[in-house]
DNA sequence: CTTATGACTTTCA
DNA sequence: CTGAAAGCCATAA
């Protein structure tokens, strides 16, 4: 299985109200350092994609919305996270997110 | 096969 | 706390 898939599979685990960081879904991905290609698989969700993955559960370790892709807005993002019930601060030009309060964690296996 | 690139993370000044 | 710098590694060219 491509690393894209385990990625796209595990993105759907995330509860829904919750956040997980790119470096976590790394992890349950297999590659631990991978946390950027994490980003580089979201990117390349096309139209059915966006829908049927949760991928506005994504953030970065900061609980930061750290998109710059037109196509897909950060503010689509943001949206979409509150009608979740994910509070969600704009400061600065920046989406942010409690981590405190939203960051999934994630249960021990094994 | 070799380079570049980047929806990231951690560390150090 | 703020910002720069360097790892990291799957993908694209």
């Amino acid at each position: 299985m491509d690393f894209n898939q385990r990625v796209y599979k595990q993105v759907r685990r995330i509860p829904k109200g919750r956040v997980a960081a790119y470096g976590q879904i790394a992890a349950l991905a297999g590659s631990p350092r991978a946390a950027r290609q994490v980003g580089t698989a979201l990117r390349a969700l096309s139209g059915g994609e966006l829908e049927s993955i949760p991928w506005q559960r994504v953030i970065n370790a900061r609980g930061m919305i750290s998109i710059e892709n037109m196509q897909t807005p950060k503010q689509e993002q943001a949206e979409r996270l509150q009608s979740e019930g994910v509070e969600v601060k704009f400061v600065d030009g920046n989406y942010w997110v409690d981590l405190d309060k939203y960051l999934w964690k994630i249960p021990n296996y094994k």
